[in-house]
DNA sequence: GTCTATATTTGGATAGAC
DNA sequence: GTCTATCCAAATATAGAC
């Protein structure tokens, strides 16, 4: 009886393997388009063959899952890590902006988190969770701001997706929706701090 | 000489199965997703094998072209005959109520339109023109209510495009989304004005 | 775990008869 | 203008050797 190893090599290695493959479909979805992503080239990126790609995933759509919970666990994490003021204008600015970055930085991992666009693709119920507990975390932090009903959190999340949506579609690589972060933000808060008030 | 005839009966014919041929694209677009559309099942749903499609389109990509170019024009047809009233407040109400409806009523629709999916497709400028010629009426609209800047029209788009898209996104089928329009055009009218005063 | 070989399906597009 | 026949290419996925 020796116990268990600390670390189990082989299912590292085998880890390290499924990122090389992520990292590749990545590149590949932001060159080809998302829908454009095949097995064969991202084998290839790999220096593999396609069948062999089997052995750590089970079908492409379970490639794209993965991509999915990749995507949101990295915007969960970034929002984690985001220092925050406690200043409602300020923090919801910091916050699209960093959203803004971060979709229009990979317009196809946005359109694969926050559009339904491959056909028979949905996400599996762990990696939709990972989605569910970043709107959890931005609930909080709008609730820490004073703003704690579903229907601000929902019209929040809509002008962020607009503005990404838009920028993403008409004008990639500009920033002609990107700049109007600021701006959406003052209206935003305006308007829940005013519903507020003329709700007492 | 006869002069010219007042119709040409077989461009009519022509045209007439052009329609017929994108009703069916439509439809399994609806069905099977933008990209799950296959000439095959088209031509199969107008009665013709697939080889017959190209004697009335070029290509699929200009079923998706002639496909955006009809939604266009059709949203352009619908703002022009809306009933405006004036009243800033109503009619931006309006407009936005009408661009949900129209666009949460066919997601596959309002992805060709607005989103940017298909790998390899781009419309041709002749139907981008009419998706331009939307944009300026919504831009005459704007202006007829006293908002005439540029910016101030992205920040509308954004928003109406924002909630159309989590609307289709997260709760299809529901009203999570399109039944905040109303209280998103109030945030935006009062913004807007309430930027006007500041800058006198 | 990776490969070759291949099954299977599919889909866009063309040639040429009628 | 529609068809049959076919091309060509691509893509997912599996079987089985090494």
């Amino acid at each position: 009886m020796y116990g268990e190893p600390k670390r189990d090599r082989k299912t590292e290695r085998r880890e390290r393997t499924r990122e090389e493959i992520l990292d590749a479909a990545w590149e590949i979805a932001r060159a080809e388009g998302l829908a454009g992503l095949t097995l064969r080239d991202v084998a290839q990126r790999v220096g593999m063959r396609a069948p062999s790609l089997y052995s750590y995933f089970a079908s492409k759509h379970a490639i794209y899952d993965a991509m999915f919970a990749q995507g949101w666990r990295r915007l969960l994490e970034g929002y984690g890590e985001m220092p925050l003021t406690g200043h409602p204008l300020a923090d919801l600015k910091s916050m699209t902006r960093y959203f803004l970055e971060f979709s229009t930085a990979d317009p196809a991992r946005f359109q694969l988190m926050n559009q339904r666009t491959i056909p028979g693709f949905e996400p599996s119920p762990e990696s939709y969770a990972l989605a569910v507990k970043c709107l959890d975390l931005a609930r909080e932090r709008l609730a820490a701001l004073g703003l704690d009903d579903e229907r601000t959190l929902d019209l929040l999340t809509a002008i962020n997706a607009g503005l990404a949506s838009q920028q993403i579609a008409n004008d990639p690589g500009g920033d002609r929706w990107t700049r109007l972060a600021d701006e959406a933000m003052e209206m935003f808060l305006a308007h829940v701090k005013n519903r507020r008030t003329s709700d007492e």
